[in-house]
RNA sequence: GCGCUCGUAGCUCAAUGGAUAGAGCAUUUGACUACGGAUCAAAAGGUUAGGGGUUCGAGUCCCUUCGAGCGCGCCA
């Protein structure tokens, strides 16, 4: 069981291996709109042997002809494409085999493997803001699909929580008093907390000496300072779990894993760097020259692992964390979900794992860079007053927004759950927005957008699976009896909704294959557009008995791989809006 | 100066090297006592920034020009 399009390339296979005399032929089957599929590979054999491409076709479509069972029609087209129809009750056959199926067709991954999904990092005694949404929702999808095909996944949020900055935070803390120092960083005025520091040490000598001492205490583990520094951590860590809870993402407590975690493997970096020779100095510091890299003057650019003061640096403690990951975790695929900025020097950073043998076959290190948020003046989103965006206005306007529009358009709905649908649909069409569009590439921010009920958003797919959900509460049916059964592929419509449905597993394949989320809302919104033309021309509930069961089957199904489909890109599907 | 990313319809975006580059919004035209019209059907809209090249075939790969954004030694 899987997409139709996989098995046939799957049985076409030794046709094209037949033809060519040797094996390993790719069909290159693809979705087509001329048929519901084509398989192109006859043009690059006919370069290979030699041979017009509309004859190679032939071949193929002779060879094919002794497969038993292909349960598809082929067709010789243009200048040597397969056109490939595939046989209605192929479909059908299909459709009830997803249809008992807990995971809905979607292949588990073979092999499986260990995944580190470094996402979100925020900084602790600061507020979140908008530059932490993409990491965020799309790290948090990808954790999401990893899971569901069946890799063992490890969330990694690396939050800021050490560095010299801490010295001067601390310092204020006490100045306030604990409990005074408390009260305004529970108030989620963490910013605020932040420029008073800030602002202190830029003016106050005093102060700033101070904060040099404490910052000294801190990595000389001072009891007493450590516990401040807890407190601070602790209390920012309540301003993240609040975000994370309102926008509804896996990361918890557990997932922690902030830069402080790795002070005792830093010294290992460079003392292992050493060891293998690789360690050189430059202008007072410790740097590793990977090859490749030139700074503005030509010459070779170096990765920083030792300051010339003596103190390590983001560079350090990137590295240690791959050796972490590595060695102690055990895994063998590292994401990190970093702004498209981070590239050269994550580059750098993976080069010199490399280059120390950290990181070596099978295990691999993926930068899944994204491109920023943009406000409608296509510059990055901004808050009227230029200060960044603070994420939980962006989430308390998503919902004032959302809840605006679900009550206009139900007003039936009572006060609790039209409350509980404008989170769903307000937080999802936040992070669909974020999603559908190819991650590399910046994107506009723009509220009517996200929320419009028509278009390629997240209150359109979520009002297809409601309407669904509709059709069953007036169908008074147990869903459930609707599983295992054959549907009969008959309309036009039913056929595309079929095809459709059966795409889950390619879609969620094709997502993982460049961690791109934005082919699986592609998918999504495929589906969801192929299900409202099949509810359009194909009546339900009016229809005679054994069409009606048929039809539910297709949409029992639909209205699975739909919410599946969200819940993968940490979308709610409510049952009705 | 060097490097990376991007440039597709008026706007916002798709398109694993495959046929005639697809959607949505906006525009125009149809379909309503409606299984939720929060919809559907259709029209119109393109020299894929420009120019070379590779290929049977290029929006996609390579070179180059232009434009935009972001990086380029001790912040993270």
């Amino acid at each position: 069981m899987a997409d139709p399009l996989v098995t046939l390339a799957a049985r076409l296979q030794p046709a094209f291996d037949a033809v060519a005399g040797r094996t390993g032929v790719d069909p290159v089957v693809r979705p087509s709109d001329r048929a519901d599929a084509q398989a192109n590979g006859s043009l690059a054999l006919a370069k290979e042997l030699g041979r017009p491409p509309r004859e190679v076709a032939e071949a193929v479509l002779a060879e094919a002809l002794k497969i038993a069972n292909l349960r598809a029609t082929l067709e010789v087209a243009g200048p040597g494409f397969l056109n490939i129809v595939v046989h209605d009750d192929f479909l059908a056959d299909e459709i009830a085999a997803v249809s008992s199926d807990e995971r809905l067709g979607v292949r588990s991954a073979t092999p499986t493997r260990r995944v580190v999904v470094d996402y979100s990092a925020p900084n602790v005694a600061k507020e979140m803001h908008v530059g932490h949404l993409r990491t965020t929702v799309i790290g948090d999808s990808l954790v999401r699909i990893l899971e569901f095909v069946g890799h063992d996944v490890i969330r990694e949020n690396h939050i800021g929580d050490w560095g010299t900055p801490f010295g001067m935070l601390i310092e204020h803390l006490l100045d306030l008093g604990e409990t005074e120092a408390a009260e305004h960083l529970s108030l989620g005025d963490l910013d605020g907390f932040y420029k008073q520091a800030r602002a202190k040490f830029d003016a106050d000598d005093t102060f700033k000496e101070r904060s040099r001492a404490r910052v000294v205490m801190l990595q000389g583990g001072d009891a007493e300072t450590l516990r401040l520094w807890k407190l601070l951590v602790g209390l920012s860590t309540k301003h993240f779990n609040a975000v994370y809870e309102r926008l509804g993402v896996l990361l918890v407590d557990d997932d922690l894993m902030g830069e402080s975690a790795y002070n005792e493997l830093l010294p290992q970096v460079i003392t292992r760097l050493d060891a293998l020779g690789l360690l050189q100095q430059s202008d007072g510091a410790d740097v590793v020259f990977p090859p490749g890299y030139t700074n503005r003057d030509g010459d070779p650019l170096p990765l920083i692992v030792q300051k010339g003061t003596g103190g390590f640096n983001y560079a350090t403690s990137d590295l240690a964390c791959v050796i972490d990951r590595i060695e102690r975790l055990n895994a063998d695929l590292l994401l990190y979900v970093v702004g498209a900025p981070q590239a050269q020097h994550l580059s750098m950073v993976f080069d010199v794992a490399r280059m120390a043998g950290w990181l070596a076959e099978p295990a691999q290190a993926v930068h899944v860079a994204f491109g920023s948020v943009l406000g409608s003046d296509r510059k990055m989103l901004k808050s009227r007053s230029g200060e960044p965006l603070k994420f939980i206005d962006l989430l308390d306007e998503a919902l004032v927004r959302a809840e605006a529009s679900v009550a206009e358009k139900n007003p039936d709905l009572g006060v609790e759950d039209r409350l509980t649908i404008a989170r769903q649909v307000g937080i999802g069409a936040v992070k669909y927005a974020d999603l559908s569009t190819d991650r590399v590439r910046d994107y506009v921010f723009d509220w009517d957008r996200m929320l419009s009920f028509d278009g390629n958003t997240a209150p359109y797919l979520q009002y297809a699976h409601a309407r669904i959900c509709s059709i069953f509460r007036r169908a008074e049916i147990d869903r459930t009896s609707l599983r295992n059964r054959e549907p009969s592929i008959v309309e036009p419509q039913e056929r595309a909704l079929a095809l459709a449905v059966l795409g889950f597993d390619s879609a969620v394949a094709d997502t993982l294959e460049k961690y791109s989320p934005h082919r699986l809302c592609t998918y999504l919104y495929d589906l969801a557009t192929s299900f409202t033309s099949f509810y359009e021309h194909c009546p339900v509930l009016k229809a005679d008995e054994a069409t009606r069961l048929s039809r539910l089957v297709m949409c029992d199904v639909t209205a699975r791989v739909m919410a599946t489909g969200l819940g993968l890109l940490g979308i709610d599907a409510p049952e009705q809006m």
